[in-house]
Order: C-alpha cells, then sequence, then structure tokens
DNA sequence: ATTGCACAGATTGTCGACAATGTTGTGGCG
DNA sequence: CGCCACAACATTGTCGACAATCTGTGCAAT
C-alpha cells in the first residue's frame, strides 16, 4: 500500500507539461507557432520521450494540434474558435450547476460561500486588479464543477477545457469593468445552488458565461479582428 | 485530436490502438483487468514506445485509466458510471441537435433522409438483429454531431465519449424491441432539424437519449448487479 | 499472531540511436 | 519564365536498453 502524501508521483513529463502550458497559454510560444520537439527538448533538457508524452496531454486539452510525420504547432485563437468554446461552457457548466444543486453537500456550499466573500474582500482591496478575478473567478467556477460529482463532466471542464478558456482570457486581456458584477452573478449561483433549485442554477450560470462571452467579444472587436 | 480514420498516414501506434479499442469495446481485454505494456507490445510485435502512444489515446477515451509509476486497468462498467454518461450525452447531443438545426447545409440534411430511409429498408430485412441497429444508430448521431460545425463538441462526442458508450452496450447486450421505436424518434429529430425548429431538435434529442438510458439500465437490472 | 522492514522481481519512466516520412532547395525540362 | 523531379536536409516515428519506482514475499521484532 502506498502512502497517502507520496501517491502523487511527480514525472518528468509532469513538470515539462506544466511549464508548456503556461508558456502557450501566457502566450510566451505564439499562438500558431511550430513545435520542435528536438528545440523543447534541449530547452528542457530531458529526452524525447517525456516530450512528447507532454505534447500528447497538451494535444488533449486542445492547446497544440499535431498531425502525424508532420509535427505539432500552437493553437491559434479566433472568433470561431472563442464562440464555439463558449457555446460548449454555456451548456456545460449549466449542467454542471443544476447537477452541484443536486449533489452538493451542505458543507461544501458553505465553503463555497466562505470563499465567495474572501473574494469580495480581496476585490475591494484591489480594486480593477484583473488577475486574482480571473483566478477566483475560475476557482468559483472550478469548485461549482467539480460539486456536480460527474466525473466526465469534471474532466472535460477542468482538464481539457480550462487551459484553452484561460489562454483565451489572458491573452485578449480579459479584465476592466465585469469584476464586480461577476461578483454577484456569482453570488447568485450560488443562492440557487444553496437552495437546491438546479433549473435557475442552470439558468444563471449559462447567462453568466453568455454575458463573459460577449465581454470578450467586445475586448476582440476593439483590437480588431 | 482528428479521429484516427481520417488522418491521412497511418502510423504503428493508429493501428494497435484500433485493435485494443476493438478489443476493449467487445469485451475481449476484461473490463477492470491489468494492462501489461510488455505482453501487449509482443502481443503486437511492437516495442513500447508506440504502444505507449496507444495506452495515452485509450485514456483519453476514458477506457482506461492509467496511474503514474504504477500501471493501466481497463476500466471498470458501472452504474453510476453509466448514468454519468448518459447524462453528458443527454446534453451534448442535445446542443448538437439545436446546433445542426442551425448550421446543416440543406444537402446535408438531404443525405441524412437518405440515410434514414436505407436505416429503414435495412431494418425490415434483418428484424430484430441488433448490431445493424447500433451501427446505423450510432451513425445518425454521428452525422447529426458533425452536423453542429461545433469542433469542440464533435472532438468530445466522437471521439472521446463515442467509444466508451459502444462498450457500454456492446456488453451491456444492448438490443431488443427498441429498436423500431429507435427509427421513429430519429424521423421525429430529423424532421426538427429539417424545419429548422433548433429547440424542439435538442428536446426530442435529450429524450431519445434518456429512453436509450433507461433501456440500458433494464438490462443492466435483469442481469444482476 | 501481527506489524514493520528489507529484499527480489516486475513494471513503468527515460534515454540515445536508427528508420521512415515530410520539407526544402536546386536544377533541368517544357 | 514557370513548373516538375530529385536530392539533401530536417523532423517525426520506432526501437532496444537502462534507470527509477512500485508490488509482493518473507523474515524479524514486539
Amino acid at each position: 500500500m502506498q502512502h497517502p502524501s507520496l501517491r502523487s508521483p511527480i514525472t518528468a513529463a509532469d513538470r515539462v507539461l506544466l511549464e508548456i502550458q503556461r508558456a502557450i497559454v501566457e502566450g510566451e510560444i505564439a499562438a500558431g507557432s511550430k513545435i520542435s520537439e528536438p528545440e523543447l527538448a534541449k530547452r528542457f533538457d530531458l529526452s524525447r520521450a517525456p516530450l512528447r508524452e507532454a505534447l500528447a496531454r497538451l494535444e488533449r486539452c486542445h492547446l497544440i494540434e499535431r498531425i502525424p510525420n508532420a509535427g505539432a504547432r500552437v493553437v491559434k485563437l479566433s472568433t470561431q474558435g472563442l464562440l464555439s468554446l463558449y457555446q460548449l461552457r454555456e451548456t456545460l457548466e449549466g449542467l454542471a450547476c443544476r447537477l452541484a444543486a443536486e449533489h452538493m453537500a451542505d458543507s461544501e456550499i458553505a465553503e463555497l460561500r466562505a470563499l465567495l466573500d474572501q473574494h469580495l474582500s480581496t476585490q475591494r482591496v484591489r480594486e480593477g486588479e484583473s488577475y486574482y478575478q480571473e483566478a477566483g473567478d475560475l476557482d468559483f467556477h472550478y469548485r461549482v464543477i467539480l460539486g456536480s460529482k460527474n466525473a466526465y463532466l469534471i474532466n472535460i471542464l477542468c482538464d481539457e477545457l480550462y487551459y484553452l478558456v484561460r489562454m483565451y482570457r489572458v491573452q485578449l486581456g480579459m479584465n476592466g469593468p465585469r469584476v464586480s458584477r461577476a461578483f454577484d452573478e456569482h453570488k447568485a449561483i450560488l443562492n440557487a445552488i444553496a437552495n437546491r433549485d438546479g433549473e435557475l442554477a442552470d439558468l444563471l450560470m449559462r447567462r453568466h458565461i453568455a454575458a463573459s462571452r460577449r465581454n470578450i467579444e467586445k475586448q476582440l472587436e476593439q483590437t480588431g479582428t
């Protein structure tokens, strides 16, 4: 039997995965650029084997696209892609909310409420600072998704789409005046969940994400295509 | 990732992936059993490198579960898993239907109608033969999903959940009296799409999948656990 | 008798090199 | 002058071996 604290071994592929993930999400490795296995292997000082393992997982979360025998490229951001992604999120996170209203334990709901209060105070201190809000926002969504208790849904939203969503938000400069509105929406969603009103929670979350999408689209229009 | 059959060059990893996929779906490799890399490598007469590539993709479509440094196991089927899977499918394929009603070209709809007619005649010839029905059913769903034109949605349903759905249906013996009912439901869904009534198509597809789920659950109750 | 540890066997993770496949630049031909 | 064939290069796919880690067994101590 393994010791609980040692149950998650960190392999070389894991480390390089996290590094490349961050680099792509933050644009350090440009969107649309080609990925060179030998180059990255040298850069991170390891063999191609674990690197390819990392690339396989990057493909899994839609950060790169691979073509057999031809190599991998970082995904290109596009209005179409953003629209498709948020279409999915609206439906999936709506479902997550409905399930969370059914399945979250009272203690989990209490913890989530505490988290929101904490976010609120943080926001007051750091007015206009978008990073904390973003992290907090994602954290709220994260918890609701976990509260759905649906393993496949959790996998899709937290593993496969999570980083791509972050990439869009970071590279399109998600910031500005939506922070306080988002808090109110989070609170309303939480209340619906606490009242075990899955239908309302579903609706509110879909609206919340639609509003977030429109906000990003507006940013996108301003900066050009 | 694209569907393997659509990717131009076929690599060794692709071939072994398809073979193992089939073996797992059909139960030739028992659910819950441990996966031995050396054993499979010897069995398919190739190195562990492409085999591990295949295993990574099998994990991606939820047919196996891997634990670092500890190995991989074929997933175990469970009532809970079936419920989670069909919960997701109801929502996702409902969305696919709504989008298909918006985005499918008239020519695609005509082709889909022709496909249904073909299924109908096939069904009359092979009354009660479940395999053809199953293939046909999946084919119908497949086309509707592709008609949504949402790349992420297509990826999730056709690549990541498709084989797991087949595994449940095959190993739980999906057959019996639902074939003719399913045809009628398909036809109604198609009509809604042809009328560009996305809301109705969404509703009908969700009901169709819910009915399919109840059908499988009934089979599951009869056989025991 | 049970618990903990140590050792042995087996499995996974990683490495460097070779083979197969794309890609690019050049030269010849129409 | 433009286009195609071909060759040289670069990159990806595959291989066999080694290192790190996990699993199971048996012994010793309490």
